[in-house]
DNA sequence: GCGACAG
DNA sequence: ATCTTGTCGC
C-alpha cells in the first residue's frame, strides 16, 4: 500500500484500518516504553522524527533513534498521521532494543473518525500504544479538578473517546486516548506513572531533547 | 452557513 | 510545529 496523498485517501486508510484498533488490555507485561517526538526543519520541508526507549520502572534512558525525510504531507487537522509516521517508522526500525509499549503525541481514539496517530503507529507496528495530546482536536468535557490525577471523560458523539487528565497541578490537563491494545483507564495509568513530576511523560520529554540538541 | 481544528 | 528574550509567578 503506497503513502496516501490526497485527503480523501487518507479518509479511506483510516476508514479501512479503524477496524483493526483494540481498545482491550491486550498486551503482556510492560519492561520498556517509548516516546516519540517530531519536529520539522527547513521551511517544515524536512521532517525529523524521535524515539526514546525508556526503562518503565526507573524511567532511564535505554535507547533511542532518530530520523530525518523530506516532508510528503501537509498539516490538516485530523491527518496528522500522514504528515509524521513515516519518519517515526524509519526511527522505529533504527531501534535495537523495541519497545514494549509507545506513548505518541496526540490523539488515539480522541478523534474524528477514531483513528489518531497513536491509532495509526499501534496498529502499523502491531504494538500497544496510546494517544498523549497537548490539546484537544474533538470532544466536550467538563472542568478538571485541579489536582494531580484528577480526570473528566472526553465525549464525542454520544461515546467516551478518551480522558482528560491532569499530570500536574497549575498546569493545562492532557488528552489522553487508547491507541491499540490499551483501555483508556489503563492508560491514564500509564501515562500518570510516566509523568511523575511534569506534565508531560517522561518519554515525551526525552524524545524532544534527543531531538533538539 | 459559521466556527473549530492534534502537531 | 515554528518564529524568539525576557519576564511574571509559584
Amino acid at each position: 500500500m503506497q503513502w496516501p496523498t490526497t485527503i480523501e485517501d487518507a479518509t479511506a486508510v483510516q476508514l479501512q484500518l479503524r477496524d483493526r484498533v483494540i481498545r482491550d488490555d491486550q498486551f503482556e507485561p510492560f519492561r520498556t516504553v517509548a516516546g516519540v517526538d517530531v519536529g520539522f526543519e527547513q521551511e517544515g520541508t524536512i521532517t525529523r522524527a524521535a524515539v526514546a526507549v525508556l526503562d518503565g520502572q526507573t524511567l532511564q534512558l535505554i535507547d533511542y533513534a532518530l530520523a530525518r525525510q523530506p516532508t510528503r504531507f501537509p498539516y490538516v487537522p485530523g491527518y496528522l498521521s500522514f504528515r509524521e509516521v513515516p519518519a517515526v517508522l524509519e526511527a522505529y526500525d533504527k531501534l535495537r532494543a523495541k519497545p514494549d509499549l509507545l506513548l505518541c503525541d496526540g490523539q488515539g481514539t480522541a478523534h474524528p473518525r477514531q483513528f489518531g496517530i497513536a491509532c495509526h503507529l499501534g496498529v502499523l507496528l502491531d504494538l500497544p500504544s496510546v494517544g498523549v495530546g497537548k490539546s484537544r482536536l474533538v470532544g466536550r468535557y467538563q472542568e478538571v479538578p485541579d489536582e494531580r490525577g484528577a480526570w473528566q471523560p472526553l465525549y464525542y458523539q454520544r461515546d467516551i473517546i478518551g480522558g482528560v487528565l491532569r499530570t500536574r497541578v497549575g498546569t493545562k490537563p492532557l488528552f489522553i486516548s487508547t491507541g491499540h491494545r490499551v483501555s483508556l483507564e489503563t492508560a491514564i495509568r500509564l501515562v500518570m506513572h510516566c509523568a511523575p513530576k511534569y506534565r508531560l511523560p517522561e518519554t515525551t520529554r526525552q524524545a524532544h531533547k534527543l531531538a533538539s540538541g
